[in-house]
DNA sequence: ATAATAGTGTCTATCAGACATTATCTG
DNA sequence: CAGATAATGTCTGATAGACACTATTAT
């Protein structure tokens, strides 16, 4: 298997004399949406950082950082996650690549986008309320996208339209957003976030999610906010248990419900 | 709003003096997974393109192309997909972004995979049987990848073995490939189609991309067996059709069927 | 006529949506 | 006890899976 090309080189040869050319090559980041349940779990929550430097200076931006060339774009979103959070091996997975040219004004950048889900049970002390590192209270409906965090005095809100795209055959509905708040997320971090909770709201139902996002343990209350809290919806309950109940098994305990007043909630695991 | 930073720039003056740096930046294709039916609608087919230089020289390979920094990924996809197919306003969607150090063996490369997929009208003549860019019968089923091209005799063929993976809280499978053939294709795009095929089964049923591999008026037999290819699983007729009912209208024409023999067939376009 | 394809009827099991009811706990 | 939360019962309509049957065409 020595074959060689019309210069007449093997592929070791090729390969030695091999010029990686000077054309422009790109910087490439992995930016990170880390969502978790907020304490109540009325709604989702996200870890944004403040930004100290131009440009956006001052503006709120999803944690991130440069992919070096030893390693995968995976391992680069594991690495600023545990920095920013000192979290590691919870989920984490690709959502999609940005590149629109002009997209960061320093210089030619593509963004590729993850998504981590951190269980409640990872309160994430000691960055929660830094100065320049904060969890924002995150609401997404089907009109808007509010993110705010009252301690802080922070309130970002985008108004939502729906627009019709073509591609091919098929139509096909994104929505677009409007800033409506003085401040704004950094970069084009909004199309981030909605291209995350839009594949997030896909895959729940037969990718699991959900149970990414809830301690080892937990009730079917708290397992079905969570499913309301990504989907922006109420769910009837028991439609939704039906549903949950192939998924999980009781560990035998019981739990204090932590939705105060009540009769005492089953526990359950996550079945795999 | 012309905050400074804590150099005392503007965000103008400290653009004007970004120094873009000299650490090391990766080289970013579009590559694409190009799909259509074949002639008599049993199979999917796929467009590769022969290697003529190191590395994998004589390899089948995906076509793709480096991205400039004056466009989106999604605009060299297109590029690519139109100097090699001819054709363009077809279903263009971005799978995944594959980074892995060492991928290329030349340099650092990371490619961003798209998926296109070809209506059964344009039959892509001229670009079938050219030296170095051929169609391919694809066949995926849960325990083996084959590409096979008769006429110049290639038979690529992966075993499949489905291996669990843990992504926090969650197990999920993945096909994970074994070459058994002496050919097979460049560089990771075994894993690019993989994921491409992956990605299309999840969506068919509620992104309607079955319609893209039609003509823009056919039969429900067609567009059955296009359902089947995709998921490499025979359906049953009936519920096929009433699943699909709400999705097409009549066009009020019979078409002979493509299938020969027997009872002509109505003929219906996709209801948007 | 035969074989192949196109299209419909019907039964069952399952499940989401909807609403009502019972059970248990705190204060 | 009142009020809140947890859990279950039951009806309806829609739908996937399965199989059987009728209708139409080429050879």
């Amino acid at each position: 298997m020595n074959k060689k090309n019309k210069d007449g080189l093997t592929e070791k040869e090729f390969l030695a004399g091999y010029n990686a050319g000077d054309y422009k090559r790109p910087s490439v980041t992995a930016d990170i949406l880390i969502l978790g349940m907020n304490e109540d779990y009325s709604s989702l929550k996200i870890l944004l950082i403040k930004r100290g430097d131009h440009p956006f200076i001052g503006c709120w931006a999803l944690p991130g950082g440069f992919i070096k060339d030893n390693e995968t774009a995976h391992k680069a979103a594991a690495r600023t996650l545990k920095e920013e959070t000192g979290l590691s091996g919870i989920y984490l997975d690709q959502i999609y690549t940005f590149t629109k040219p002009g997209r960061d004004p320093r210089t030619w950048v593509m963004s590729i986008a993850y998504l981590a889900l951190v269980p409640a049970l990872d309160e994430v002390k000691g960055y929660d309320d830094t100065d320049d590192a904060a969890w924002f209270d995150l609401r997404f409906t089907d009109s808007a996208i509010e993110i705010s965090n009252e301690e802080k005095d922070v309130q970002i809100v985008y108004d939502l339209k729906k627009e019709e795209f073509v591609n091919g055959a098929i139509r096909y509905e994104n929505y677009v957003p409007k800033p409506v708040s003085k401040e704004r997320l950094a970069f084009d971090h909004v199309e981030i976030l909605i291209e995350a909770i839009k594949r997030l709201r896909e895959q729940i139902y037969y990718n699991d999610q959900a149970f990414c996002l809830v301690e080892k343990t937990f009730t079917l209350p708290e397992l079905q906010r969570v499913y309301e809290a990504v989907l922006g919806k109420p769910l009837y309950k028991k439609s939704f248990r039906d549903m949950i109940s192939a998924k999980v098994e009781e560990t035998g305990s019981e739990k204090t419900s932590r939705f105060k007043g009540g009769r005492r909630s089953t526990e359950y695991t996550f079945r795999s």
